[in-house]
DNA sequence: TTGTGGTTACGAAATTATTCGTAGGTTTGC
DNA sequence: GCAAACCTACGAATAATTTCGTAACCACAA
């Protein structure tokens, strides 16, 4: 198994921005955080240099203004995380994870026909396997 | 809107145990605890013990091994972390995070069925109101 | 009664995460 | 050139979380 990533919130929160973004400075990034709670600039920056070191991010500091990108995958995070909260919140079950997102939070017309489809394509993939 | 309760990692596993258990003593959580990683059985009873006192756990301390039970809502505080999650990593989209979790995690055919039964009740509910 | 093994209480250390001040370098506009 | 306004580096304080050692208490069997 390969090395498990664990980012904190405040790390998670720096790479769900650049995930978006694609990449940023350190003013770009602390920009968006200060939409959502109080931070002082050299906290987002220090914060960055550290998940620098750990390899979760790259930069470009060829110029004086560095540019940072994520340097971990998205979707593999993301996928980490949810089995995470699968296994210690919801026993392992897939299904009661869904119901409760389904549930809690309201997914519009769209979205409940774009996830019924989605559905159906596993169940045809593993009728075929 | 009513306070955030925000239980540690530690914290979660514990009110995983007792909510499936109903309720427990220190042992029987620790026991069930050190099944997954090492820990040892002061720092379960120090953990349960500042759980109590954040109002986390009650306890029966009628008899001399003290009888714990969860004193949070299981449905509340799963609701709250997925929509943490959702907020912070899925870009506040219900459906992404459905989807990673039904891609990565494998759910069987019978839960696939049960979700969607369950996505018709809220397209039905959401038609009539 | 006494010892053994299991229990709680709790201070405090260790670890991890977050925040920020300050020093010093770079850019920009005038 | 120079000042103002930016930038990075980084030590260190603070806060939050986790861990554990030790003492004291309790149950029970011999």
């Amino acid at each position: 198994m390969s090395e498990q990533i664990k980012p904190t919130a405040s790390e998670l929160e720096i790479l769900n921005i650049l995930w978006s973004k694609g990449e940023g400075t350190v003013r770009e990034v602390h920009q968006v955080l200060e939409q959502n709670r109080e931070v002082g600039y050299t906290t987002t920056l220090k914060l960055m240099q550290i998940m620098l070191d750990k390899q979760l991010l790259t930069r470009d500091d060829s110029t004086s203004r560095h540019v940072y990108s994520a340097n971990v995958n998205q979707e593999k995070i993301q996928g980490q995380m949810v089995k995470g909260m699968i296994d210690t919140m919801f026993n392992g079950s897939a299904k009661q994870l869904v119901m409760q997102a389904l549930g809690s939070h309201k997914a519009d017309k769209k979205e409940i026909e774009e996830i019924k489809q989605y559905l159906e394509q596993i169940e045809k993939r593993s009728r075929k396997s």
